[in-house]
DNA sequence: CGCCCGGTTGACTATGGTCAATACGTGTGG
DNA sequence: CCACACGTATTGACCATAGTCAACCGGGCG
């Protein structure tokens, strides 16, 4: 594992404006006066796939939002046990203001662009510039439901019901549109091994591989390559994943 | 089960100067002038035990902190599973700005008490007192914090591991102080019943049953009665939680 | 070519779930 | 005062789901 955060050339000169995740990121609320000040003290950093970005209990001089690819949080037993908490995607933010040291483990689990800020200059501009905390605010709240939604998958569902799960969620991250259950085949992109699913899941390699066997026999999915899948039919592969037929849409 | 809920008398004229939660719930950052402001729009609520003080679904008209009581939060799955995803306990808060519905069933566990807010009037104050934004952000993310926690219990260990972090937990709350292992006996006092338990740590209530029975015949924990439990070692427990020895204390 | 990594599949096992009987404690009514 | 009932908790016997260990497959790369 290659262990240098390079600053890319590409993303360099990025301008806020034309940054693909201006209206998702923590700075979405804010006006064309704020983005320059956030311009000023922003820098880019990459990471490759399987990249560590930050180790449980390692200070972060930075918080950030990501740009591009996708991160997870996990944390881990001492006897190795890893359970993820996270999964990071394009808007998502990454640290905590206030607080130095990461509580999680940060991987990339594909390539990987941050948009970085300094922890000091960044929390002074959260007391200057209120946009910005509440966006955060907001965001948070939604990790919460996103982090209690996991609860039940993890607490209660069988692993057949957790795959189900876990495909649905990403197809409805994937294609952000509001979601109602399309009828048309769908394509879902997940760029997680099955060691990964299965630390998302609390499940082992073995039962995600098999259930994932499973519900290709059957029909549900069909995979093209090992990490692409294809949904002939969402609304078939929600109906497994034991929430209430609407989709366990919240409000 | 009671449904009606009233306004106390005792409390009805409790001023937030003399509050036992004044310092740590939402209004902790306020200055006394904010306060004022809050005076004026808090009304109490008392709930008894069992009661359900919102279902999922449900429009509530307020926001609230919890001033005395346990409170849970809790998903149902279509065929009766249920998952809890918060304990509330006081100074902690109830609903979210910029929502109506509740994604999850409230349900008082023991009597419960609540300072309430209206949503309008909250919503307004949180434009014009920075304070109350800033505080709210802060509990969310420890929220969040303890919500990925469980996703590591609920994920990864075992029953007996389970049962021994939710008393450690509890046991944590409860002497709100730092909490190291302090060497001498412990109570815990959990308002939660076998089943409620179970909810949480995603079990049967016959196997947190069997497994308290356990921990109990290894003289790790000794019953009082069956909500009461008596930790002599507070360091043998945390032994059982599969965390690191340092208690699996962030950061 | 052969290795390595990620993935799949099989055989067996163990942990926790299910179903059922029993115990305990408290409040109610004879 | 005791009998009973109801809700909560405990315990046992059995079973099912997912974990463990191990063999094998297949593609990419040195």
């Amino acid at each position: 594992m290659r262990t240098k955060a390079v600053t890319t050339q590409a993303m360099a000169d990025l301008q806020c404006a034309e940054c693909p995740i201006r209206h998702r990121a923590v700075c979405a609320k804010c006006d064309s006066d704020e983005l320059q000040t956030l311009e000023e003290i922003k820098y880019y950093r990459n990471y490759e796939a399987g990249q560590t970005i930050c180790w449980a209990g390692d200070d972060m001089s930075f918080v950030a939002s990501v740009v591009k690819g996708a991160a997870t949080l996990s944390q881990t037993l001492e006897d190795g046990r890893t359970q993820m908490v996270g999964l990071l995607l394009p808007s998502d933010f990454i640290g905590r203001p206030g607080r130095a040291a990461s509580p999680y483990d940060v991987t990339a689990v594909s390539d990987v662009t941050l948009c970085c800020f300094r922890r000091k200059p960044f929390e002074q501009m959260m007391v200057t510039t209120p946009h910005i905390g509440e966006r955060l605010l907001d965001m948070t709240l939604d990790e919460l439901d996103a982090a209690r939604e996991w609860m039940l998958i993890l607490g209660r569902k069988t692993a057949r019901e957790k795959i189900a799960s876990l495909l649905t969620i990403v197809s409805r991250r994937e294609t952000a549109i509001g979601m109602m259950a399309t009828p048309g085949p769908v394509m879902v992109d997940l760029p997680l091994t099955r060691e990964a699913m299965a630390d998302y899941l609390g499940l082992t390699l073995e039962t995600v591989s098999r259930q994932i066997s499973a519900l290709k026999r059957e029909g549900i999915i069909a995979l093209e390559g090992t990490r692409r899948i294809r949904v002939p039919d969402m609304r078939r592969l929600m109906m497994e994943t034991g929430d209430d037929v609407d989709g366990g849409l919240i409000a």
